[in-house]
RNA sequence: GGCCCGAUAGCUCAGCAGGUAGAGCAAAGGACUGAAAAUCCUUGUGUCCCCAGUUCGACCCUGGGUUGGGCCA
């Protein structure tokens, strides 16, 4: 079997997969997209060095965030990595649904040049959308005038294979490619969520996140596409104290924790939504047994 | 004790010749194929402090209270 661990940001989803782990003797694997870079550590409540150096656990803290790691890096990352267990018997765990589905369904990433960041950027919003309208129109709708960053990446698939977005996407994310998935939804209270969040947050900052911050800072700059990280990227603010920044943080990791439900409920089907370890046992010796 | 100012959404506040209200933030819901912890869309929650009075009608005017702040004793 393989059991997909899925759930907002701090609720427990790391403790979860251990205790399947242990249970099981199945592998870890990550689907988180910031806890593969190796520099971003306290932000980012990954899982204690003692199970990362274990051998049990997979896809963490192995990029650098000078690379640019992005979601067909990932499918093609994971995708290798599950072969190597036979497709079979290993737990993933992570926050970022985009990768997730993207290893487990037909998502097709065409071989392509990244794009330049400056790709487009002369045009106004009005202009991308309108371009967009005659290729694409159904897509251009769908996007939407303001959203900037998924116009000019639409544009830039047809520049590039001549087709757009929809002739090349043909339906892949309903079809699953594996078949013995198991998807377990860790299905906490909202208040509950909430206060986990704002304590973490609390603790991140008493461990020194903002000396690791400010430190990534000096060596890297400010602008690299990973401190577009919540916990990180609200240091970037000269203008906030401590305290303002994190609350801000906490604001920006409950907003998240949201989006995450909605994507993970909406684009999930089967997941087995469980509100504690009783239920999630139960799951799991219906599969195994 | 006297005088002045305030009390309206979860928070900060705006409002109106008297016709039961609206901004920002927080929040909620949604979209999602190469930056996804990203990016974007939608939504307004109310004993307008309480009790009387005036009025066809009061958040608004009058009187009395409650409560917070300031000034003077």
């Amino acid at each position: 079997m393989i059991y997909a661990v899925l759930g907002p940001t701090c609720s427990g989803k790391s403790d979860l997969a251990e205790f399947l782990s242990q249970k099981l003797g199945y592998p870890v694997i990550n689907f988180d997209a910031f806890q593969v870079y190796k520099e971003l550590d306290k932000g980012t409540a990954k899982p204690s060095k003692e199970l990362l150096d274990s051998n049990r656990y997979f896809l963490y803290s192995f990029k650098s965030i000078t690379e640019n790691y992005d979601v067909s890096q990932y499918q093609t990352d994971a995708r290798n990595l599950l072969s190597r267990f036979n497709n079979d018997n290993v737990i993933l765990v992570g926050g970022t649904g985009l990768y997730l589905k993207a290893l487990l369904f037909d998502y097709k990433f065409e071989d392509e040049k990244r794009m330049p960041d400056d790709f487009l950027s002369n045009k106004t919003n009005e202009e991308l959308f309108d371009e967009l309208m005659k290729i694409d129109p159904d897509d251009a709708k769908k996007i939407g005038v303001n959203n900037r960053k998924r116009l000019i990446r639409a544009l830039y698939i047809y520049s590039i294979h001549g087709k757009n977005k929809s002739e090349l996407n043909d339906n892949g994310k309903d079809n699953l490619l594996y078949k013995n998935v198991v998807f377990i939804g860790i299905d906490i209270n909202r208040d509950i969520l909430y206060e986990r969040i704002n304590k973490r947050v609390d603790i991140m900052f008493e461990n020194g996140l903002k000396d690791e911050v400010n430190n990534l800072f000096i060596y890297y700059g400010k602008s690299l596409r990973a401190f577009q990280a919540i916990g990180y990227k609200e240091f970037n603010n000269s203008l906030l104290s401590d305290d303002e920044i994190k609350e801000l943080i906490k604001k920006n990791t409950r907003n998240y924790a949201k989006r995450q439900l909605t994507f993970f409920k909406h684009q999930f089907k089967d997941v087995k939504w469980c509100k504690n370890l009783e239920e999630i046992t139960q799951v799991i010796e219906n599969k195994n047994g």
